[in-house]
DNA sequence: TCGCACACGTGAAAC
DNA sequence: TGTTTCACGTGTGCG
């Protein structure tokens, strides 16, 4: 069912080759039949059928160089058989289209999972406010890892006057990780923006970026 | 250089329904063919011709069935000529690799993007042990929130028999993040293996994903 | 009328 | 050996 595909693609090549060589010749002696032509008695229909097989010619070359680009472009070709050829060439455009749709998948599970994961330390404003239950909230805030960062994060949190019940600093791949439980009567957005404040208040160096 | 499309379409599956009806037509014809062969003096040469010739009408009706399923998976074909039909399975293959590069190269800037930042929390081991001090670490893990997350994340850390200096919850939108201090006599990665096999030991309700 | 696209039968070449 | 694949010339139908 297999023979060599070398053997064959070399084969194919070198009829192509000759083919062509058959169609210069061919289109030589067209002329040349074209020429006798004008002298010959039945030049018209001789013509006529002579124009269709150099066309017929043409479009087969066509076809075989559409078929040998197509072989071009799709990898792993073993048969060298036109019919096998198309064949392959369907499975490796369904073999894109699917693994198209699983990357595209992929991709969105990807940035949506960032939008609804803990994505929050990774955003332009990596400052999280939740609220545990009544007047409780969890701030959760990082930023890149310098010197004095810790120290003035600490600041920033004296400043603001609120009542802190626990607070963790945890540094992790060069950022640090800040998690204050505070107790504060205020809202929520409100104590967020206040804390933005505050932290604006330090310009640049504590930039999360 | 492009005449209407739609015609040209039916156009050629008209002439393809016609040549399988003059195909079975022909084919039973070979069938009478044969019949007579076995009776005519010149049977062999004949019969042998015949075959070929129905072998030949197999061949191209595969080749067209081919080309007709090529046709089925590449969208947006305007013209049903055969060339037409490879030249645009080209192109649509060759924008399929172009697209496919893209995507996997946005996908890697993406993962890679996650790499450098905080997405410890997010690859498939989200437990992070880093060690503070002699004898101090801290340990970060992430994981869905669901129904006794933390309970077992709690009886986990419990059996692992570890002085906890302090330990922190925090859940945002839809995970939990636990912040662990702890002081122990082992080694960092040594510490890592213990709780992840702790982890594993309660198998899948725990697992991040 | 001519051009174009196709299917057909046939001989040859490779396996 | 026969089977398979190919290119070729030719006839046909449509625009």
């Amino acid at each position: 069912m297999d023979p060599n595909g070398e053997e064959y693609q070399n084969l194919w090549e070198t009829k192509l080759f000759f083919q062509n060589e058959e169609l210069d010749c061919w289109t030589l002696d067209e002329a040349i039949s074209g020429y006798y032509d004008s002298s010959s008695p039945d030049g018209a229909a001789s013509s006529a059928a002579s124009k269709n097989i150099v066309s017929e010619r043409n479009r087969r070359k066509r076809l075989n160089e559409r078929l040998f680009a197509l072989r071009a472009v799709v990898p792993n070709i073993s048969k060298m058989d036109r019919a096998s050829i198309i064949k392959d060439a369907i499975n490796y455009i369904q073999e894109l289209q699917e693994q198209e749709r699983g990357i595209q998948a992929e991709i969105l599970e990807l940035e949506s999972g960032r939008s609804t994961g803990f994505d929050v330390f990774e955003q332009d404003l990596p400052l999280s406010v939740t609220s545990m239950r009544e007047k409780t909230f969890v701030v959760s805030l990082t930023c890149r890892k310098r010197t004095d960062t810790m120290v003035k994060l600490c600041e920033v949190f004296e400043s603001l006057r609120l009542k802190i019940i626990t607070a963790n600093v945890t540094t992790v791949s060069e950022r640090v990780l800040k998690t204050v439980f505070i107790e504060a009567d205020e809202d929520k957005d409100h104590l967020k923006t206040r804390i933005e404040t505050a932290i604006a208040a330090l310009n640049d160096p504590l930039s999360p970026m």
